[in-house]
DNA sequence: GCCAACTGCTAATGCGCTTGAGTGCACTTA
DNA sequence: TAAGTGCACTCAAGCGCATTAGCAGTTGGC
């Protein structure tokens, strides 16, 4: 800037304002600060910035997940691409990092709150008992939560939700609607928020309709308990004639199972995958999916979170309830 | 520190010297300074003391892949999760950017360098004719290359690279061994250097072994040109009976395609997949899979940037040569 | 008994930027 | 004509830390 000042004829300060669009300067003065910071390619340095009270420049984004189910689930590299989209128009910087627990996750957030490291962050898989909202709350770091219920406790908080409860009715719907009345749903982690909304949801569509034998298991979202869950629960009997499994991981693996103990899919057993990907398409049959759009997912919560920084107040917003594409994996329920 | 100094009775600069290990202070004192720091829970701005000329305690991470590219690969994931497993011990953050392409990628690099906002970067997908390491050796930015072969055009980058002719070597040694004469691998994007690594390794293998239906296919890795360029090479005469592919998608995009055409495997056509993940074991027959450490790769990239930061020479490192996981994908080749 | 060297500490400066408090000037208004 | 009012700009302070120079007090060597 010392040189941009110099060469412009101005001081530090004049270079400031006209750089930051604030006014003080002349419009002539302003042009051609702008035109030699242009030639001299200068970008402001956001240590001085952000020591200057300006903010870093930077969102958090922890993953706090065994890195071993990081593996092969394609909803977070879509969701923080969708992220990186919306926050690369402002230069904001994504600090990514990945954590083994969530009381871990806590400790980061403290650090990068301490350390001044972040503007804000992006909370994603929001717990039935969670304390990250507390702690968030205590620190004052505008955050976004990524897949939660409108939270009224923290009303500091966004929230980015989708509507579970809907997408699962509507699945049961198609399900009944196709004859099957004894559904087994193989969800994902049991603390998780969403997990529970759509447990409880099946539960109230299956008493609303008067079906007994539907149920959840929970799992922890990788193929191995996918495939486990689906070995016992065929070998059940009578065996259910519909799955419902919360990742395409487990779809998978559901169905290479299920080939494996002799279903036919979809004659002897539907499968549904929550979560549409290529995995979905490229296993025989065609996986059924839950399709929702999860880069929107993600541009929608960078979104939210610059309209935080911006000092707008938080709110909740939804995104598009995830449609059931049918392909070749679901089919009438065979009469017991 | 100021709230330290004044608590444990010292000026800010012995605080700074005794916070730091620096001499200067005497161990009673540096073990006050340090008790109180910790019970206010403190930890150094990053912003002033990047000011300072301390370096910001941040490496950079750049994706040049199109968006839709980023879904299913495991290898990512696995990789930067070993990554920020290393950065963690030190505290280090991961700034993470997607970008469009590598032009793209050059400028976000140019930027960040200008904002000092990385320290370091790690580059990933190395290509034939490659802008980035002239580009980083001019800004002087610390970087590893993941990936690439040793470079002594560019002293200042660090390598860590996998031994690509090496494991491919040892494919066409498995292969030919059970008969397979007429091999075709579905290669990944033409411009990534290991990508002309494998395709020239295979070529010498083939002349030295007087193979001479042996090719390379190049791809966009993708599931959609997978399945396409299976469909295209199983229906030429005589089709081949060993198809390699360099990713665990395509594989399996493959393997689904081969049986849509009726090839059954590893009876008609052997499979293997240059990429173990979950996905190999999901699918009838498990797949054959080169198994690589990612996560270790990912540690091992982000102990060198380490030791470049902390001034060491850069050099170039192996990472194991991956193995064969022989599964049931593949087989005798069928006498022709 | 005097200088040198060391120890344990403080004061002051600067990193690159923002910002509130001026300053000088032309121009209006009573 | 004096006072008032904007405008375009400059000055200087300060953000939180690292660092260099300096300053008392002690020890050691001769």
């Amino acid at each position: 800037m010392k040189d941009i000042a110099r060469r412009a004829g101005v001081s530090e300060s004049a270079v400031s304002f006209a750089l930051n669009g604030r006014p003080g300067v002349s419009e002539a003065t302003r042009a051609r600060v702008r035109r030699v910071a242009e030639q001299l390619g200068w970008r402001p340095s956001t240590a001085a910035r952000a020591l200057s009270g300006e903010g870093v420049a930077t969102v958090g984004f922890v993953l706090a997940r065994p890195a071993d189910t990081l593996g092969v689930d394609s909803f977070f590299l879509q969701l923080v691409s969708g992220i990186q989209e919306v926050l690369a128009e402002r230069h904001l910087g994504l600090l990514f990092q990945v954590a083994e627990d969530v009381a871990d996750e806590c400790a980061v957030y403290r650090r990068w709150w301490a350390e001044h490291r972040v503007d804000g962050v992006l909370v994603v898989d929001p717990r039935a008992e969670d304390p990250r909202p507390d702690l968030l709350d205590e620190l004052g770091l505008p955050a976004v939560v990524i897949g939660g219920a409108p939270d009224v406790r923290h009303p500091g908080l966004s929230t980015v939700w989708a509507d579970d409860a809907g997408a699962m009715a509507s699945v049961v719907d198609e399900l009944a609607a196709l004859g099957h009345r004894r559904i087994v749903h193989i969800a994902g982690l049991p603390g998780l928020a969403h997990t529970q909304r759509r447990i409880a949801t099946l539960r109230a569509e299956a008493r609303r309709r008067g079906l007994t034998e539907v149920r959840s298991v929970t799992t922890d979202y990788s193929d191995t308990e996918g495939a486990a869950v689906t070995r016992r629960v065929l070998g059940g009997s009578p065996a259910p004639t519909a799955l419902i499994y919360d990742n395409d991981v487990m779809a998978v693996a559901g169905l290479a199972t299920a080939a494996d103990l002799g279903f036919r899919v979809p004659q002897d057993v539907s499968v549904v995958s929550w979560e549409d990907s290529a995995l979905c398409r490229m296993v025989t049959p065609r996986l059924s999916a839950l399709s929702r759009d999860s880069a929107e997912f993600g541009r929608t919560a960078a979104r939210e979170l610059m309209a935080l920084l911006d000092g707008e107040p938080a709110r909740a917003v939804g995104v598009p309830v995830p449609r059931l594409t049918g392909r070749g994996s679901t089919g009438s329920a065979r009469p017991a």
